[in-house]
DNA sequence: ACCTGAACACCGTTCAAGT
DNA sequence: ACCTGAACACCGTTCAAGT
């Protein structure tokens, strides 16, 4: 041993911590930043730089300001990484049968929708986030997850697999298959298409060129059949169909098990 | 933007390139490191320090040399870390029927288990070794995961849904929803116990902190209720609980939808 | 109230040099 | 063949100072 205990930092967390930035007095504007600007110019750096392309600096500079003037309105980059996780898991269009209803709308839809389609749609929104995001998966294993919008989508989750008619003491479990699912999916699907953006190759070339190099190392014939009987002619088709039709062994099991 | 065009790197793999180490002529023993030992202390120092806390400088210091000597060894920190993945992921115990007959072993055993017992096993032991070393999960997302026993493992998760009566065309989906779950199941159970670990804390203790602060930001009484229907005395056995039904409810809708 | 500049203790990696 | 030492271009963050 080296250095003896060095304790892995039993990590803080924005939404646990006092804001940084004061209450302004009056009219008072402030000038330059603010934490909306730098939340904004962090999901904008790390959509096209990658979580290992951000930094401090890097983003000061992108502000067109010093490295240090940041650390005004945020304590810690662990922080602002938090805050720019909560804005993501934001821009989810949620079923409003699953977060109540809006506050100015008197009466609900006609006929709420089938407890299946609204797990469809928010599994849908998850995973797009997840692939719009491709820095969002790390974040989300790194931290605790629970800002404001995150809480917002958690509740909206298990208002849907309520309506399952999965009995109490297994809907954590119906929640834990559906989105840990979801959640695996969109990061590889992710980060495959942030790889190739990254190489400028298109998905299909990039698909074909990895196929061919795990060929060699394997006894393929059964893979490549499996492969090929995946179906679609992009790779994109092939991800929607293996998307879907697992929503669809998770949604039959929860049927299958359910009271009976 | 400040610097223009910074492309996010298309990073090479160590199973892709040559191996660094030359081939020794004769006897001449190698004094000092070697790559088994190197891997060995990489992975003991993340599973004590954690991917953050982990250096080549510290990793050097560890092995009693100086910070440049395992470049000798091994051409960058990428490439360290993908051995140190695939080191972890040959920990785990796969059943001997989807991994082939052993070559020594002349017949296989009297009859070989059935399909969901085999896939419970797998299932099992990705989950574990996900949880025994909590770097893991975020190597598995950053680099492709094709060594030698990635590959193995893959193949057995494949062999196994083969005998799940899917048909072709639906292997790769039930492939997506089972492990894909398992990982995203075994990384939060992993990272939980880590922090845990990190803060001296019992999981119960840290599970009703968490539960504590969450309570005050949301309407809890809904969700109240399902954690306590949950069961299970201790973290350990909500877990187990958890994960053994969402994968029955996997193995159900893999049955109801399979080949009719 | 907001921003700067210098400094500290780290990184991964290159490169020339030692034995 | 194997290991070292100095150096380069980075990090996140502290702290005293400017306006």
């Amino acid at each position: 041993m080296a250095t003896g205990s060095r304790t892995v930092r039993p990590r803080s967390s924005v939404w646990l911590s006092e804001r940084k930035t004061p209450k302004r007095k009056g009219d008072q504007q402030p000038v330059g930043l603010d934490h909306l600007k730098i939340v904004a110019a962090t999901m904008r750096l790390l959509d096209a730089e990658g979580l290992s392309g951000f930094s401090m600096r890097r983003l000061a500079a992108e502000l067109g300001v010093t490295a240090m003037s940041v650390y005004w309105y945020v304590e810690t980059k662990d922080h602002l990484l938090e805050l720019a996780l909560d804005a993501a898991m934001g821009e989810m269009a949620l079923p409003i049968e699953a977060v109540g209803p809006a506050e100015g709308l008197e009466h609900t839809p006609a006929e709420p929708r089938d407890w299946r389609e609204q797990l469809r749609q928010v599994a849908s929104e998850y995973r797009r986030v997840l692939v719009r995001h491709p820095w969002l998966s790390a974040l989300l294993g790194e931290y605790l997850n629970i800002g404001p919008n995150a809480v917002v989508f958690q509740n909206a989750a298990l208002a849907v697999m309520r309506n399952s008619g999965l009995p109490d003491d297994r809907i954590t479990s119906g929640l834990a298959l559906v989105y840990q699912f979801v959640y695996g999916f969109g990061t590889i699907e992710g980060r495959f298409a942030a790889r190739c953006r990254a190489s400028g190759v298109t998905q299909e070339e990039l698909f074909h060129e990895m196929m061919g190099t795990v060929e060699d190392r394997m006894e393929f014939d059964e893979a490549r059949k499996i492969m090929e009987a995946r179906g679609g002619v992009t790779v994109q088709e092939m991800q929607d169909r293996d998307f879907t039709f697992a929503l669809d062994l998770a949604i039959a099991g929860i049927e299958a098990l359910r009271e009976r």
